[in-house]
DNA sequence: ATGTCTTACGGAAGACGTAATAATA
DNA sequence: TATTATTACGTCTTCCGTAAGACAT
C-alpha cells in the first residue's frame, strides 16, 4: 500500500468529499478517484459507497480506517521525531578541555559526530585550571571534559572517561631530578605551584598542604598551566601533570618525573545540569563509542 | 516517506547489508543504496555507518527503526485483515424465509450486500412453517428470518426485524366472513388450521388451543402453507397469517378478518450458534440499515 | 443548471536494471 | 583478487493534471 494511497484513503475517509479531498492533498479530482477506485481493487471490496451526492464508508472501510490511521499517524511521527532529533544535534557545540590528551579525544570525537550529524559544528576551548567552571557555566562550552573530582551541585559529571599517571615536574637542576623514586614526603623540601581559583577541594586533592607525616608543603599559586610551567623551568618550584602532556609541554630545563604513590588522575565529561540538551547529549554518546574498545 | 523507502529501510535495518537486502526486496543492488541516500538527506543524517565491508545503524537509524517497524507492521496487517475479511465474505449465503415479505426483504438486503462485497452471492429458501428449524440445522441455510417466538438452544435470536398485524383466514361463506369484528372467543366455532411439526411453545403460541373463556378450539393439522389455503378456500377450517401475506395468497374463496385482539406477529433473523460466520454477520449487519429508516 | 464523481489521454517524474567505478580486506 | 557499496545512464512504469463525460439534485 503506497504512501498517496493510505493519504488518499484517511484523507476522504475523513472528508467524505472526493473535492475537498483533492484539495486537501494538492490533488486533481479524478486522481483521488482513480486512487481509490485501485486500492479497492486490490483490496477486492468497495470502502466508499457512492453517489454522485453522497459519500460514505462501508464496513471494509471503517474498519480499515480505523486500524490503519494509527498506524499512519506513527509512521509520521517516527519521520518527524528523526528530522527533528537532527535538527536538534545541528548548529554549534562548543566543548572545554583542560588537557591536551582530551582535546586529541574530542577532536576525535567531534570527526564522527560530524559525520553522523552533518550539520553539527564542535569547536574546542582550553578551560585554565584557575578557573575550570567558569566557561561552562558562562555558557561559553556547553560540555567539558576535566580532571576530577568535580563535585558541583550545577554540573553533571557522567563518568571516568579515562585515567592517566601522574608525574612531578621538577628543574632539571633540582636535586630531585636525581631521584630514583620521588614520594610525597619529598615534597617538603620543595614549592609546589599550584592554582588560584580553584574549588578547595580540588586544589586540596591534588596539591596537598601537608606530607604524610604531617610537615607542611610549601606552595605558590599560578594562574595559568603555561606559568606554571615557566616558575619550574625557572626553578621557582615543582608541579603535578599527566603523564602523556609531557607530549605537548617537555621543555629542557624541565623533568618529568613518576610520582606512583600518588593516585592517577581522572578524566570525567561534565555538562550543567540544566544544559543537558540533544547536541551535548549527542557528542557524550559519540564519545562514548570509542572509549569502549 | 514512500512504502518503498520504509522497506527497503527496515530490510537493511535488519540484514545490515545491501546486497542481501536488494535481494530481499528483488531490487538491484545500487536500487538500495540509493533509496537509503534519498531517505538520509530528507532527515538530514546518515541512518546508516557503512564502509564497503560493515554496515551498522547510527543512533538517529537505530531510533528511527524502532518508531517505524511497529507502524509499518500494524499498517501490513490493517491491509492484510481488510482483504481477508473480504474473502470471508465470499461464496454463497443461502438465506431462509418463512413469509414472502421477509423474502422481499432478503432480496434487498441482498442486492446492497452484493454490491459490498462483490464474491458473495445470496441465495433464498422457503422455509416451511412444519419443519422451521430443520434447513437451518441441516446448513442447507445458513440464516433465517422467521416467526417468534424462537426458543432453541442451538439457535441465536437477533431480534425482531419487523412486526405484523395478525389476521384470520376464513371461507367467503363461512358465518364469521360477515363480522365486524372477529375475536378468539369466535374460534370455538371453528376448525383452527395449525401446522405438524413445529415445536409445541410454538403451536400453542400462535395456535390457542382453548379461548379465553376455557372452551375448546377445533383443530386440524397442515403439512404446508399452501395446503393450509387450499383447506380454508375448501371451507375446512380456518387458519392465520400476517396481514401483508394477502398481496401474495389472495384467493377469491377466501377472506382475511382483522383480529386485533391478538398479538401482531413478530420476524426475527436467527442462525446457529456455531455458524456465526463472517459471512452470517455481514448479512446480519446489512439487513439492519435498511430496517431503521 | 450546478455540483458531484468517473473516465480518457498525454506528459513528466522517478523507480528500476545494467554496468562501470571505488574502496576494503 | 573478491566482495562490497556507490555512481551513471537509459528504460519504463505510473503518478499526475487537463478536459470531457455521466449522474443526481
Amino acid at each position: 500500500m503506497e504512501r498517496h494511497e493510505m493519504e488518499a484513503f484517511l484523507t476522504l475517509a475523513e472528508e467524505l468529499h472526493f473535492r475537498r479531498t483533492s484539495e486537501r492533498l494538492g490533488l486533481a479530482q479524478g486522481r483521488v478517484s482513480q486512487t481509490i477506485q485501485k486500492l479497492e481493487r486490490r483490496i477486492g471490496a468497495p470502502l466508499f459507497e457512492r453517489t454522485s451526492r453522497r459519500v460514505s464508508l462501508t464496513a471494509v472501510g471503517a474498519q480499515l480506517r480505523d486500524d490503519l490511521l494509527p498506524a499512519y499517524r506513527q509512521m509520521q511521527r517516527a519521520l518527524a521525531d528523526a528530522t527533528a532529533s537532527v535538527k536538534a544535534v545541528s548548529g554549534v557545540l562548543r566543548v572545554g578541555y583542560s588537557s591536551p590528551m582530551a582535546a586529541a579525544l574530542i577532536l576525535d570525537a567531534a570527526d564522527r559526530l560530524t559525520a553522523r550529524y552533518p550539520d553539527l559544528e564542535v569547536q574546542i576551548q582550553e578551560i585554565q585550571l584557575a578557573d575550570p567552571f567558569g566557561p561552562i557555566r558562562g555558557d561559553q562550552v556547553q560540555v567539558q571534559i576535566t580532571e576530577l573530582p568535580v563535585d558541583e551541585p550545577d554540573l553533571v559529571v557522567d563518568r571516568i572517561l579515562f585515567s592517566e599517571e601522574r608525574k612531578l615536574l621538577v628543574n632539571r637542576d633540582h636535586p630531585l631530578a636525581r631521584s630514583s623514586e620521588v614520594t610525597l614526603e619529598d615534597l617538603a623540601d620543595t614549592t609546589l605551584i599550584s592554582f588560584a581559583g580553584m574549588p578547595l577541594y580540588m586544589e586540596d586533592y591534588h596539591y596537598p598542604r601537608l606530607t604524610p607525616s604531617g610537615r607542611p608543603i610549601p606552595r605558590k599559586e599560578a594562574a595559568f598551566w603555561q606559568e606554571a610551567l615557566v616558575m619550574v623551568g625557572a626553578g621557582k618550584g615543582v608541579t603535578f601533570a599527566c603523564a602523556r602532556a609531557e607530549e605537548y609541554y617537555a621543555r629542557q630545563d624541565t623533568v618529568w618525573l613518576p610520582f606512583p604513590h600518588f593516585p592517577r588522575i581522572d578524566y570525567g565529561i561534565i555538562w550543567p545540569r540544566n544544559g543537558n540538551t540533544a547536541r551535548v547529549q549527542a557528542f557524550v554518546g559519540g564519545i562514548t563509542g570509542p572509549r569502549t574498545p
